[in-house]
DNA sequence: TTCCGACAGTGGGGTCGCAAT
DNA sequence: ATTGCGACCCCACTATCGGAA
């Protein structure tokens, strides 16, 4: 099944009666594997490793038997169609030798250094801007009318490499596997600032849900910030709903994001009693977005200090991606700062169980 | 009986398009 | 012209429930 929310469901049934149609044209069985997260590589050496792209999931289709325009289209992992938005892998996919494949991979754009940068790709949506934009494939559940998804993984890649090995064009490339000591390999990713990797079963067939035969192995950022405010919880939400963090600039506290997610009940309601009683009227942050400063913000006397852990600086200097950790009480607030050489890589902590296996 | 995977529901940043102001 | 909002993309995480073990 495809994974949306029903919420998000009705919303765009209601918005495109099209989108129904479009949807049926993506069997619910090819709908994308996943991978789940894990905390530490895993053991033994029936695994290999890709680089795990930051950017946008997609499946394409290709049908050359049929003759008419839409023989190739390309999906997001929501099923919906986004064919129009990548006329240059459109054409690269219908020069392919294959009669039919269904190819799964990451539509991302590369920086300078030849890393994922998310934002660069949602630029280059605009006109003009597509030629930036690469797929890098690594599957194909289905190939010239056969069903490969039980095809042990190098077998599948094996094809999937001998139809992409013309290496001068940049639409399509194939995502190239690493072998050796995981730990040092995700070293070496972090190091060059890459998101992390995707470990996956030699022999492992092409699920279509979540498996433990693919394990995303992040590189995760993790540093101290000072609590500012935190935003009314909403729904069934108790106690707040998402703290503002900040760290200190030239003696100013300046903005750094929002994070609403890490905590449990318990923790949610102790720490709304901690928030209440550091209440004042004026925000503690020197420089907000105009965004922040129009939105119902309770602020507080920054006094409490937040571990998180989250991927990404943004552009804006916000964080990306972020999770509560816990509060550091031995910490002084005025002493966080934004850490620029921190470790990357957290492969040293200990496996939690359940992701590891 | 216990455990685990899938799902729903919170929360985040960013972009786009469109309607309201 | 500006602002607000929802629909998309990416995601982390917790709580819950039913079926597998």
């Amino acid at each position: 099944m495809l994974r949306t929310t029903g919420k998000a469901r009705a919303h765009r049934e209601a918005a495109s009666p099209l989108d129904g149609a479009v949807r049926s044209a993506l069997p619910a069985a090819l709908a994308p594997e996943l991978a789940t997260p894990a905390d530490t590589p895993p053991k033994g050496d029936d695994w290999i490793y890709e680089v795990k792209f930051d950017g946008y999931r997609v499946l394409a289709r290709v049908d050359q038997r049929a003759q008419h325009k839409a023989n190739v289209r390309i999906f997001t992992r929501g099923g919906l169609d986004w064919t129009a938005k990548f006329p240059k892998q459109v054409e690269a996919l219908r020069a392919l030798d294959l009669q039919s494949a269904w190819l799964d991979g990451e539509a991302a754009v590369l920086d300078d250094q030849g890393v994922p940068d998310f934002q660069a790709l949602q630029n280059a949506f605009d006109v003009g801007r597509a030629e930036a934009i690469t797929f890098w494939l690594f599957d194909i559940p289905w190939l010239d009318g056969m069903d490969l998804r039980k095809v042990p993984l190098e077998a599948r890649r094996a094809k999937l490499a001998a139809l992409l090995q013309d290496k001068s064009q940049t639409a399509l490339r194939f995502s190239e596997a690493f072998e050796g000591d995981p730990q040092a390999l995700l070293q070496a990713a972090c190091e060059a600032n890459l998101e992390g990797l995707i470990a996956k079963q030699r022999d492992s067939a092409y699920t279509s849900t979540r498996s433990a035969a693919w394990l995303k192995l992040r590189c995760a950022r993790r540093q101290e910030f000072v609590i500012g405010g935190y935003t009314e919880p909403s729904g069934s939400r108790v106690g707040f709903g998402a703290l503002l963090i900040g760290v200190y600039e030239d003696g100013a506290l300046r903005y750094a994001g929002r994070v609403g997610t890490g905590f449990d009940a318990r923790l949610l309601t102790s720490l709304a009693r901690e928030l209440q009683a550091r209440s004042r009227k004026a925000t503690p942050f020197a420089a907000l977005p105009a965004a922040e400063r129009r939105a119902a913000v309770h602020w507080v006397r920054p006094e409490l200090v937040a571990e998180v852990r989250f991927k990404t600086w943004t552009s804006a200097g916000v964080v990306r991606q972020a999770s509560f950790v816990g509060l550091r009480r031995d910490k002084a607030p005025e002493t966080i700062v934004r850490e620029h050489q921190s470790p990357p890589v957290e492969v040293a902590s200990a496996a939690r169980g359940r992701d590891a296996h």
